[in-house]
DNA sequence: TTAAATGCAAATTATTTGCAGAAGC
DNA sequence: GCTTCTGCAAATAATTTGCATTTAA
């Protein structure tokens, strides 16, 4: 995990009068040393390599508070569970392609659709919150050859 | 219900050679003679309002059907429950607006941002199957007045 | 007649919550 | 010391499913 990253997720604690924790701490650091997606599940799993003694409980309660700090993003991604996106410090407006062949989800960054989501927000009168734009595809190379090598995404 | 959806509707059934059921027409009805959203489980006391009989085991397993056939749109916006839009026939691409403030969805159509996620898709080496687009945002006219007057969607 | 459809009730499963004990500040 | 945090186990709630019965074709 990024120092910088570190650092603000503490911050967040401090300011919110969160106390720290060893659960805490591991459920963090498991949080934020991968960029790939997550599920609760996976990351009590994670946690537990790190602290044994984390709980189901302490990992659905600590998700919120990441989410909540901005730091973490909740993707609903249409899945019976909720995804955890620990990239959104980096790339705040990724938007996710989810190929239907294969599960693959690509992140992609569209400073156009951001700016034309924007436009269309306000016409309507309102002032954007959240945006979330979920494409559902299938894979052109698997449709070609046959097989789906996992290219990685092209935009971030 | 509209003639012309009645007609889609049945042709569907037939051609998946799926039976005419009480049931399964007590469905239908409910699902195509309002413009609104609902879940199944309101769907349920509609159906149950012209066909008695109707139960949710059925509902839960006539929604797929729908939702596959086209003619009904699976919405997931967030919620612990799926939203069903029978809308989607006439305006097949429209996406949502969910306001913060007050939960009212509204439904825009635009043609840009279409464009835009087929390019975005085909440039990543994909073929869009659904776009979903769904945008969280507060109302303007609440922050000024104190009050939010239920505006109409604009665009369809 | 026979395969599909139904209702009922139980199962499933991600997430939430009450509570008593543990621990941070 | 006082409040927050935790683990455990039970609760929640939307959706799914097994099974015996009914019904469309």
């Amino acid at each position: 995990m990024e120092a910088a990253v570190r650092d603000r997720i503490y911050e967040f604690l401090l300011e919110s009068g969160l106390r720290r924790t060893a659960q805490r701490d591991a459920i963090i650091e498991a949080a934020f040393s991968h960029t790939d997606h997550y599920t609760a599940e996976e990351l009590l799993v994670r946690s537990r390599g790190i602290e044994p003694s984390v709980s189901r409980a302490t990992v659905y309660r600590t998700l919120p508070l990441l989410v909540e700090s901005g730091l973490l993003k909740e993707l609903d991604l249409g899945k019976d569970q909720m995804l955890y996106d620990p990239n959104y410090i980096e790339h705040p407006r990724h938007s996710h392609l989810i190929c239907i062949d294969c599960n693959r989800i690509v992140e992609f960054e569209d400073r156009n659709i951001d700016t034309l989501e924007n436009c269309i927000t306000k016409r309507l009168g309102f002032s954007p919150a959240t945006k979330q734009t979920r494409i559902e595809a299938s894979c052109d190379e698997l449709k070609r050859s046959g097989a789906c090598a996992h290219r990685v995404a092209q935009d971030l």
